[in-house]
Formats: structure tokens, C-alpha cells, sequence
RNA sequence: GCUCCCUUCGUCUAGCGGUAAGGACGCGGCCCUCUCAAGGCUGAAACACGAGUUCGAUUCUCGUAGGGAGCGCCA
């Protein structure tokens, strides 16, 4: 039979990247099964639901390309077929009208919670016949669902095992409000069953609105599906992931620098593993992947962990398909990337030096436009007397390459020193400083090539100018 | 308070009754070296605790402790 899976969020907010991970593991199940992934948006809530954040929860998924064979489905759209099935269980009797005014319910809860006992509705209206007409008219009544009182719901979770509750736990939940409208518990399995949901994969903060659900299943005489509760993902200090840990929203991965393939291959070690294999390709991700192999702990999200996978994609990806990731990071610096070397040439020489494309961007503006001034220490230690010389030697043999490219500029370089009878430091320090105004650039020969000639000639005069002046100076 | 869930290096994890408890990130050291990286080698680092079951428990059972989730006319 084949696998339905869906993902669920709520737009009251970006897509969170616990959402995200639990997002990739319905699509891998589907994918790996030849099923289908489903995106349904649970906006039942009007009040917090927003636009911005539809588009923000597409705009994620999007970028981390888990892209949906069905959807998105709006739940809003769909009020007609829950009002449709609640007339069913009221007219089966599975749900009764509530006139329990709201704060005759919170007195309940606080003296239940008071007497240490666990808050749940005491059933008043469940067989009530004497509403007068007065109450009737003036409180528009909720629909509950009403619960079975005995015996056990139990369901064997394929990742958690076996779990078991008792009935005597529940109460009779709401499923439509005075206005009609449905609420979350009810309109989940109602929209299960209609798209013939066959696992339910969700974080396992759901755990306990499971029980009620299988009872909703039941009262509808529907089949239950699977369900696979996946772990939480945790803050790096271990505490649940919230703003103040800084990136939690997926596409404030993409603005700090990271690919997308990186972020999933993360998140999907994040409770899984496949023997000691680190590197997932999507298409082994979809091979080896199983839900049922996801462990039960919640994981602590780790920054050092996420970055050295980062490097490595920005290492092994097609340096064109990386340089269009760094595109927008340049853009968003504001260099021109017109001005210097070709994106893709950057992403060789810069990949093994950086954990971020923001980081990319950054360290590489010298190649686009002009530095202001010497970094002090590193004029101060390289831009000396003695470094005129070597600088004047390499400027010439420089000036001779014709075939700018790396192994020609190495090979200036070597020999400049050579001739010079010095080590590589003393002529490819003071280079480095003249060409990029730090102490710290790529290999000299890397650097000269991103530089370009023209640029690259300037900027030695600019340092040998430099250098005299400072000599006047003393 | 009640119910449910969780517990192997700092972190992510392997383990599925007998292992020197393996790998990865990070950290330390060495090597390489024109700087910074990257790379290679190497080191330190874990079975929460207590009872059982068993010839033998990280692995099975039960407690304890600690952590998490839920208990809404939010999802």
C-alpha cells in the first residue's frame, strides 16, 4: 500500500526548524515509499493565522526544495466538511451541544487542580434535557465530543513503541466553537481521513492529542493510520528552542550563510543515523531514510556540527551551483560582483576557508573593490624597508606573466624568492599585505589570481609607495 | 498536582546479553606550510543512580533522580 504523509504547520509564524525537520522526514517516507507528500496549512485559528506566514512556511519550503505532491491544502477552505461531519456525531449522538459558560469552566479547572487532580470537563451537558429556552436563546452552545469513559486507547507508534492511555484520563473535548467553527483536534483527523493519510509523522508534543483523536477515528468509523512521533529539537544549551538561540526560523539559515543541504543533511541526522555515514545526497537520504529508525530523544541543536557540514557542501557542490547560494550574499553586502573574479572562481579558493557564504562574502570584498588603509599590525610587521625589495621583484616578474593563472603566478613567486635567495615568507608576506591590506588572504598564488593583473600591479605600487613614505618618515 | 514521554563522550549518534563501548562535530598535540584555513596522524572524553533477572548486563524488568510534553472554545 502506499504511504500518504503530510506536513501541518499553522501559519502563525516562519517555518520553525523542528517543523522543517519533521517536514523532510514525511517527504523522504514518501519519497522513499513512492507515495505522496501532502502540505496542508492549519489556519483554523483566524486570529493568528497570517498571510505573511503562508508565505513565509512556502518560502521555506521551498528553499530546502521539499517540494509537495499535493497542497497546500487550507483548512479554512474546508469549514463546510467539518460542520458536515459534527451534524453526523451529533446526530449519532457522539456529540452533544455545551452551554457551559466560560468561567464556570475555569472555576472547575482551578478547584480540580486544587484537589490535585487533572482538569477535565465534568460532563454537565453531556445528557442534559432541561436547557430552558431563556439559556438556549441567550448562549450559543459549543459542540463537544463525547468521549468514551472506558477502557484504553492504545496505538503502537513507530517510533515510540507502544503507548497506552486510559479513557479516564480524556474528557469531552470541543470541536466547534459557538460560531461553528472547528477546532484543531477534530479538523485533523477529519482531514486525515478525507486525504487518506496513511502516517501521521508530527513532533511529539502531540503525543498526548493523539488518544482523543483515535477516538474521533472511531466515533467516524474510520481506519486508523500509522503514527510516528518524532523527537523535539532542542536549543545548543539544551533548553527548548526559542528566539533567544538565534536562528530558528529556516530562512534566517539561508541569511547567516548556510545551503540548504546542509541544513537538511543536518536536520536529518538529528535523530537518525545510517550506520557511521555523516554525508547524506538526497537521493541516499531517500534510500536509507526509515521513520521507524528515528531514535526517541530529543536532540540539542549543535552550530559546529551544522557548520563543518556547511563547508563541506560548499567544498563538494558544483562550485557554479554555490556560487549562485553566494549571489545573493554579495548582493546583499552590496558588491558589485562585476567588479572582480567570476563567483564560481571565488567558491574554489574560499570554500575551505569559511563555514558561511555570509562569511564568503566578507572576506572576499578586496577582490570586488578597494581596501581603505593597511591593517596597522600588518603594515607595521610586512610594509618595512626590507620588503621593498622583494616587492619590487615580484611587481616585475608580475608584470611579465601573461597567463594569469595560479600555477604561473605560483611559479613567479618561486622564483622571485629564489632569485632573491630568500624563504617564500619574505616576498609572499609583503605581497599578501600590498594586495589585501591583512596579513591573511589564500595562498599567494590564489590570491594574485582573484586579484586580477591590473589590480594586482596597483596595489604594489600603492604598498612600495607606502613603504617609502614610512621610510621618509623615520 | 495529574497523565504521557525521554536518559551512551560537551554535542549528534552506533550498540540490540559476553565489545579494549565504535564513528562524527568540537577540543588538545604532532606533521604539512607563504599567512589563515584545509588535509593527514594522534590524544583526552560517555553507558544518570539503585535494586533485581541472568553464569554474565550499556543492552531485559522495577524503582529513584533528572529532563521534556500535555492537561484550552491554540495548533
Amino acid at each position: 500500500m502506499s504511504v500518504r504523509t503530510r506536513f501541518a504547520p499553522s501559519p502563525t509564524g516562519f517555518l520553525h526548524v523542528g517543523g522543517a525537520r519533521t517536514a523532510l522526514f514525511c517527504y523522504l517516507q514518501a519519497r522513499a515509499k513512492g507515495g505522496q507528500f501532502i502540505l496542508r496549512i492549519e489556519d483554523t485559528d483566524l486570529e493568528r493565522s497570517t498571510e505573511e506566514s503562508v508565505q513565509a512556511i512556502l518560502n521555506g519550503m521551498h528553499w530546502l526544495g521539499l517540494d509537495y505532491d499535493e497542497g497546500p491544502i487550507f483548512q479554512t477552505h474546508r469549514f463546510a466538511r467539518y460542520a458536515e461531519v459534527t451534524r453526523t456525531l451529533l446526530a449519532e449522538n457522539k456529540a452533544y451541544h455545551c452551554y457551559c459558560p466560560k468561567d464556570r469552566l475555569e472555576i472547575l479547572r482551578e478547584q480540580q487542580m486544587q484537589q490535585g487532580l487533572k482538569p477535565r470537563y465534568d460532563g454537565l451537558c453531556r445528557d442534559r434535557k432541561d436547557i430552558p429556552q431563556d439559556i438556549s436563546r441567550s448562549i450559543k452552545p459549543v459542540v463537544r465530543f463525547r468521549n468514551p469513559d472506558e477502557g484504553d486507547v492504545s496505538w503502537d507508534d513507530a517510533v515510540r513503541g507502544l503507548i497506552s492511555i486510559s479513557n479516564t484520563e480524556l474528557d469531552d473535548l470541543v470541536i466547534a466553537r459557538p460560531d461553528g467553527s472547528p477546532t484543531y483536534n477534530f479538523t485533523v483527523v477529519v482531514d486525515d481521513i478525507d486525504m487518506a493519510v496513511s502516517l501521521v509523522i508530527r513532533g511529539d508534543d502531540h503525543i498526548n492529542n493523539t488518544p482523543r483523536q483515535i477516538n474521533i477515528y472511531r466515533a467516524l468509523g474510520a481506519e486508523l493510520p500509522r503514527f510516528a512521533h518524532v523527537p523535539m529539537i532542542l536549543g545548543a544549551d539544551g533548553a527548548r528552542l526559542s528566539k533567544r538561540h538565534g536562528a530558528v526560523g529556516v530562512m534566517q539559515y539561508r541569511d547567516d550563510g548556510y545551503l540548504p543541504q546542509a541544513l537538511l543533511n543536518y536536520l536529518v541526522r538529528l535523530g537518525w543515523s545510517h550506520g557511521d555515514q555523516e554525508v547524506f545526497s538526497m537521493a541516499e537520504m531517500i534510500e536509507y531514510f526509515d521513520i521507524v529508525d528515528v531514535n526517541r530523544k530529543a536532540a540539542a541543536f549543535d552550530y559546529n556540527k551544522l557548520d563543518w557540514l556547511n563547508q563541506h557542501y560548499m567544498r563538494e557542490l558544483p562550485a557554479s551551483e554555490v556560487a549562485a547560494h553566494l549571489r545573493w550574499h554579495m548582493d546583499h553586502v552590496g558588491l558589485n560582483v562585476q567588479s572582480g573574479p567570476a563567483l564560481a572562481d571565488l567558491v574554489t579558493v574560499q570554500s575551505e576557508r569559511v563555514k558561511t557564504l555570509k562569511e564568503m562574502a566578507a572576506v572576499s570584498t578586496v577582490y570586488y573593490q578597494d581596501y581603505d588603509d593597511f591593517e596597522p599590525t600588518a603594515a607595521k610587521k610586512h610594509l618595512r624597508l626590507v620588503a621593498a625589495e622583494p616587492l619590487q621583484a615580484i611587481r616585475a616578474s608580475l608584470a611579465a606573466v601573461v597567463d594569469w593563472q595560479p600555477e604561473a603566478l605560483d611559479q613567479a613567486v618561486h622564483q622571485t624568492a629564489e632569485g632573491l635567495g630568500v624563504n617564500m615568507g619574505k616576498v609572499a608576506q609583503p605581497l599578501r599585505v600590498a594586495l589585501t591590506g591583512t596579513s591573511v588572504s589564500p595562498a599567494i598564488d590564489k590570491t594574485l589570481w582573484l586579484v586580477g593583473k591590473d589590480r594586482s600591479l596597483e596595489r604594489i605600487d600603492r604598498a612600495l609607495q607606502f613603504i617609502e613614505q614610512r621610510g621618509a618618515a623615520e
